[in-house]
DNA sequence: TCCTCCCGCCAAGCA
DNA sequence: TGCTTGGCGGGAGGA
């Protein structure tokens, strides 16, 4: 077994030996029938060699007869013989499924278990192994090097390798995942898909700009292994070839499950993707194939490995192989409800033993190396301001801040709009990051009695309703309605407080105008998401009807604030499983938006009737619900997900947001903005601005604070001075604002600003553009599946665009 | 016919 | 120099 080579060469010589003298070998002289259509092929005439001449005896005697060739019957009996060895050798011989590179791999596997003991380590000796397994070296190489690749074993020495099994394999995954998203696999993958949309695969086609661009970006990251600390990788070739080795190919192509969502990839993708960041240029078939024969090899590993599962994904050019991630989620570093659960241990899912946050931290932030982190420093000042301000709030008497549920519903309309934004420029694992450090404790729970008694729910949107839930609110001093997209939780809430108006559920394409062919699929996922969302929120909700007596004094912020609780506590799950739901969901946006509450009494008694509002006097039934800088920013439903977080807490915070995070826009059209800031009507930015800040005692009760000094341009980057958003921002238009707390002398920065369009265009194009409305002139702001409708500018800021919604998986 | 992937040549690099 | 390691592509088996 040793030598195999040594074996193929003897049969070689064999067939070298009798080839001159066997001309019936390839044509055997059968009367009256014509030769095989399909003369044998070398391999299988030296596989009958082989078995024909394994006695050196037998071999010789037939090489004398053959040359022999005296007696034709001799001859035939013997080509009857050859063909009965072959017959049998080939039934006595394993099939070829039998051989398979992923049969092996199982009993490779079964030799070792999963979870080695660390005290005692298993060692793997390749001659060991190839001769217990009757395999040539070199298949077992291939296990070995996929395996190293997920730091299942790791090389020792010559011959001698150290199996770990499946202790590191979460860390490895994570780290991949980490890397597959500096590298923007999943850009690279939409940029292929997109292509091949356009054209057909082309060798010698040019380099797409747009896919050289987005190559160029990940090649920064080069081809190298990545490992794990602690886990030594002593290849045994260190240069050269190490950037094509299949081990540095299976963490990429495990990196693409991880960072796709479907983790579905096809091999095709892969394949172009390891090679574009090989050699884009050499995009040839032959290349090609061999990358795919390689994923093969790769993906049989894999699948015996348990982490994928092949599968077909039919488009429109056919059926096309591919492969599903079947493997453990990948958490962003920290499994979050556990991180909050026991608050004091950061528990990363390998997790040997990071004890602190501080820790965790580190992991989160490491210092070493480029890292996509440094455009959120913003959020180290989050969570640290987020911990101090936790602190204060645990060890004050009372709540720090005492806020209405109207300005509660506002602020987490706002900050979820913006969040979700802001969110999606992070990295998963300072999402998770975030989510640790917003325990439940540290909301401020406002105390019953100092809150508004409230009206009934009017229940406008049924309970069947999605989760994503379309109201019309009509506009009395524009004479025109807005819709608003609510999740239904906060849609309850916020009925709860406007019960003068007609508030009517709409269908969702009617309101979105998302494609009529897309809706389907767009109300399949929101009835989904409403389904799953209503069942998380089953017990609470009957619990809820238990308390029901009790709790009919509890204030619609509590309901919420506690719903938010519940909805960061399901939050996990809930990306479980719409992760599950969302297979094609991914491509599917959804809009969002929030409500600014407006007061009756804007002319003058606002401030009384905000000083009679704190007081618990002031009825809400007087409160008139508008929405006039309601925006519909589409988003991908994962980052629906992401926008649950309304367990932040309105504590004056230092908060930066992204000056990009927040879009605020009229629903239909600027003229309509138009004519309201320029009719008698005060501006509703201002008057909404005036009555939270009043509202949550950020000002004094009777100061009217005009809609530019206060709703002033916060620079807050440099960026924003620049940004032909701002610029273009209309008069009395909310860029930004900072709230003043004087409770904890801290600022509440806001920041609202449309987003910068890639080019320079007409800047009233631009705020149409990306505030589409619904009914308006451009009634379709469908979006592109060819990317996550996301793009990042070159600072890191987010951009949607607006394009078609094409579904190209079925 | 095409997908799948076994097989082994042979070169790089190590001992 | 012999051996280990592993890239690579031909071509066979199977659907």
């Amino acid at each position: 077994l040793k030598t195999p080579l040594k074996q193929a060469a003897t049969s070689q010589l064999v067939l070298t030996e009798r080839q001159p003298d066997c001309q019936p070998l390839t044509t055997p002289p059968k009367p009256k029938e014509t030769p095989p259509a399909d003369p044998w092929t070398p391999t299988s005439n030296l596989k009958m060699l082989i078995s024909a001449a394994s006695p050196e005896i037998r071999s010789r005697e037939q090489r004398r007869q053959l040359s022999d060739s005296s007696s034709e019957v001799l001859q035939t009996k013997h080509c009857l013989q050859e063909h009965l060895l072959r017959d049998e050798y080939e039934k006595s011989q394993p099939s070829r499924k039998e051989k398979s590179l992923g049969l092996l791999c199982h009993k490779f596997l079964a030799r070792y278990p999963d979870y080695p003991s660390p005290s005692q380590k298993s060692y793997i000796c390749l001659d060991e192994v190839t001769e217990e397994l009757h395999v040539e070296r070199r298949r077992i190489y291939d296990i070995v090097n996929v395996l190293e690749s997920l730091h299942m074993v790791s090389r020792l020495a010559r011959n001698r390798y150290v199996w770990h099994g499946r202790h590191n394999l979460p860390q490895t995954l994570q780290a991949l995942k980490k890397v597959g998203e500096e590298n923007k696999y999943i850009q690279q993958i939409q940029m292929i898909k997109k292509r091949e949309y356009e054209h057909e695969f082309d060798p010698d086609g040019e380099r797409n700009e747009e896919m050289a661009s987005s190559f160029d970006s990940s090649e920064q990251s080069e081809m190298s292994f990545v490992e794990l600390p602690g886990v030594e990788f002593r290849a045994a070739s260190v240069n050269g070839r190490k950037y094509k080795s299949l081990r540095v190919m299976s963490q990429k192509f495990v990196m693409l499950f991880l960072v796709s969502t479907p983790q579905i990839v096809s091999l095709e993708v892969a394949a172009k993707i390891l090679i574009g960041e090989d050699q884009l240029e050499d995009l040839d078939k032959s290349k090609f194939k061999t990358k795919i024969r390689r994923l093969y090899d790769i993906a049989n590993v894999l699948s015996s490995l348990k982490l994928i599962k092949k599968v077909h994904v039919t488009e429109e050019r056919g059926r096309k192989p591919a492969f599903k991630w079947t493997g453990p989620e990948v958490l962003p570093n920290t499994q979050d409800t556990k991180l909050e659960a026991t608050s004091t241990t950061c528990s990363p899912p390998i997790s040997e033993s990071i004890p602190s946050k501080e820790q965790c931290s580190k992991a989160l932030f490491p210092s070493k190396g480029k890292q996509n982190f440094t455009r959120h420093s913003s959020l180290i000042k989050l969570v640290k301001s987020i911990e101090n301000d936790r602190r204060k709030i645990q060890s004050a008497p009372t709540s720090p801040v005492k806020i209405s549920a109207s300005m509660y519903i506002f602020l987490t309309f706002l900050l979820e709009t913006s969040f979700s934004l802001f969110l999606s420029q992070m990295t998963a694992e300072e999402m998770q990051m975030k989510c640790a450090l917003s325990s439940p404790e540290a909301i401020p729970k406002p105390e019953p009695s100092q809150q508004p008694a409230l009206s009934r729910p009017l229940g406008v949107c049924p309970a069947s309703h999605s989760s994503v839930s379309p109201v019309i609110l009509p506009h009395p001093q524009s004479g025109v309605s807005y819709a608003i997209y609510l999740h239904s939780s906060q849609a309850h809430t916020v009925t709860t407080y406007s019960p003068g108006f007609m508030l009517q559920p709409l269908p969702c394409a009617n309101v979105t105008g998302i494609k009529s062919n897309n809706t389907k699929v767009l109300n399949k996922i929101t009835t989904e998401q409403g389904d799953t969302q209503r069942g998380l929120d089953e017990p609470t909700k009957s619990l809820a009807a238990e308390e029901r007596p009790e709790r009919k004094s509890e204030t619609s912020s509590q309901r919420c604030l506690k719903r938010s609780q519940a909805l960061q506590e399901n939050n996990l799950i809930k990306r479980r499983k719409s992760d599950e739901e969302s297979l094609d969901a991914s491509l599917t946006f959804f809009p969002s938006g929030y409500l600014i509450p407006l007061t009756h009494c804007t002319h003058g008694n606002k401030a009384e009737c905000s000083n009679k509002e704190k007081a618990g006097v002031c009825s809400l039934q007087h409160t008139a619900y508008s929405s006039p800088i309601t925006g519909v920013i589409p988003m991908p439903a994962s980052e629906l997900k992401t926008v649950n977080i309304p367990a932040f807490h309105i504590t004056p915070l230092n908060i930066m947001l992204s000056p990009n995070s927040i879009a605020a826009a009229p629903v239909l059209s600027n003229s309509c903005l138009n004519s309201s800031s320029t009719s008698s009507a005060p501006n509703p930015s201002s008057s909404a601005l005036n009555f939270m800040l009043q509202h949550i005692g950020l000002i004094p009760a009777g100061v009217q604070v005009p809609a530019n000094p206060v709703l002033q341009h916060v620079p807050v980057s440099s960026q924003s001075e620049n940004s032909p958003g701002s610029t273009n921002v209309q008069e009395g238009k909310v860029i930004g604002f900072t709230f003043y707390s004087p409770i904890n002398e801290s600022n509440f920065l806001f920041s609202l600003q449309p987003p910068a369009p890639k080019e320079p265009q007409d800047p009233q194009a631009v705020t149409e553009n990306f505030f589409r409305t619904p009914g308006g002139p451009n009634t379709e702001p469908s979006l592109s599946a060819n990317s996550d409708g996301t793009q990042r500018t070159s600072q890191g800021t987010l951009y949607i665009p607006q394009r078609k919604l094409e579904v190209s998986e079925d």
